[in-house]
DNA sequence: CTAATTGATAACCCATAGTTATTAAGTGTG
DNA sequence: CACACTTAATAACTATGGGTTATCAATTAG
């Protein structure tokens, strides 16, 4: 009756919504069976809505159930990004930008972004992640992620997203292929040539970029390879087992036995892009966004 | 100790937060003060983050608590306009929109609105209410209202707006003005009388719009009243304490003895916009939104 | 000084979350 | 169909801890 809602009821429904099964359920949360299908009631009760279906053995969720669930995950993952917080100020720190990247992001901009960070807002602590376009864009959507660097050009409804640097592409060749900088007009003269790509998944807007160098120049790729890592590509090159094109600046730091022609005559750039939530409510991302777009201009 | 943060902490939490003494807010909340002190005290403990200063007599929060605070209030609100979408939803309703509006969106849009909806979606509730142009803002973007009908071109980060109704201007004058229809020509002829406005701060669009009418016609108006309802400003004319130029549209409903003369020679115009939050997670919203802007093209 | 505030502490009580034991109902096998 | 073996719900009990009252220490006001 007079009863109210608590935490701790989110927590008991979502494992009972995860599982779909009372008794696995109260195992995960090590308490008893019968004292969380009592919860269970307790909260459909107290919000006057059938939240699960029990029916034949099967428990399964209700359209309100399925509601409910994605707003308390909501809530929850809100409630601990606040907790996190907290301790940040607490420690007399401004917060936490939790930050996802592709490796190509690591040459300029982040290390940019960190130095500047750490001489405006010594308090800000960040958190970096390397993760795909697709990964960082899910994570930013579901929270878990205060800002991104892709490489793509659009982004669901709520997302902001701006470039913040602009690269040329480059031919990667293997050290001794024979030709020289000074023979090299365009990439018709490769067309014959496998060529070894970021995977499509990994970045679609990178893949159509370079298809659309090689179509410029009048040719398709011959596909032998595909990677999500620099390291692996300019390796696979070094081996005589292909050529690639990648971003430009992606050449730095790397200790292979590769050579690079600067495609400079084409129109096709390499965009890297910073993305978040525009709703986000972490004042710390306010910050970085801030010194990312003035650095930039 | 093995404690756990409940909703509870969250509602005491905001009570001395708000009152700033225990006893008070322990009144308010109808529990003893000790219990009260005990709970915040728990309540630092599990966040291991110091909330209140205690200091000769006074309560105040730390920076934490106050980051805290806004933090609380956002969850317990999202809480609430949850728990009604679940009744919705129980109900085999949709959802609720909350819509903020002007006077004069009365006459035209909402009306419309509200008999599409009716007709498309059945299961949406609505919940009207009349606000000015900032009160509507600042309500959207507390997330106290779903959607606001607003004269305004500028609207804060996070929100979007889009137009939904063009309007031209209507001089209003009383009925016997001795100034016929025919004879009327431009604004200019009017440069001599006191002029009726609603308030700036009601409307500072509409405000700065009727003054770039009447410098286009070459003079300053005599602002002599100011007023926020239409039928406030229709009296004050009808009893010749001055003309007014309003939204054309705004004339109908109303049993005045006054005489309206549409503006159509001039580029001025009375936009009525929709607006709401970007991230709003109302389903219901979404398919309000999509209603508004196709049936307006 | 005394009186009247304030919030914190201590000791107690009882509501209720969580327990164990059991039941009812459903599923599947031979 | 009887059988074992699930499942979630129900009943009765236990004990944690939220809320109570009584009191204290500290500050402020007169």
């Amino acid at each position: 009756m007079g009863y109210q809602l608590e935490l701790r009821h989110f927590n008991y429904f979502l494992a009972v919504a995860e599982e779909l099964h009372y008794r696995k359920a109260a195992e995960k949360l090590c308490i008893s069976q019968p004292g969380l299908s009592r919860q269970i009631k307790q909260m459909e009760e107290i919000l006057e809505v059938k939240l699960f279906v029990r029916t034949k053995k099967k428990v399964s969720l209700t359209a309100a159930g399925e509601y409910l669930k994605s707003e308390i995950e909501f809530i929850l993952n809100h409630l601990e990004v606040t907790k996190k917080q907290l301790r940040h100020i607490r420690d007399g720190n401004f917060g936490e930008v939790r930050i996802g990247f592709l490796g190509s992001a690591m040459q300029e901009v982040i290390p940019d972004l960190l130095i500047k960070l750490k001489d405006k807002f010594p308090g800000i602590q960040t958190n970096l992640e390397e993760l795909s376009n697709n990964a960082q864009i899910n994570a930013i959507v579901k929270d878990k992620l205060d800002m991104g660097f892709v490489r793509t050009a659009r982004v669901p409804e709520g997302l902001n997203i701006q470039p913040v640097y602009t690269d040329t592409f480059s031919v990667v060749l293997p050290e001794l292929y024979p030709l020289l900088t000074r023979e090299f007009r365009d990439v018709g003269q490769l067309a014959e040539e496998n060529f070894i790509l970021f995977a499509q998944d990994y970045s679609p807007l990178y893949f159509d970029t370079v298809m659309s160098i090689c179509e410029d120049a009048g040719f398709t790729p011959k596909v032998s390879h595909k990677s999500v890592h620099a390291q692996t590509i300019f390796k696979l090159v070094e081996n005589n087992l292909g050529i690639a094109i990648i971003p430009t600046s992606l050449q730095y730091g790397f200790q292979m036995k590769v050579k690079f022609i600067e495609l400079k005559n084409i129109p096709q750039r390499a965009v890297l892009s910073v993305c978040w939530k525009e709703d986000n409510r972490n004042p710390a991302l306010r910050h970085c966004i801030n010194l990312l777009l003035n650095q930039s201009r």
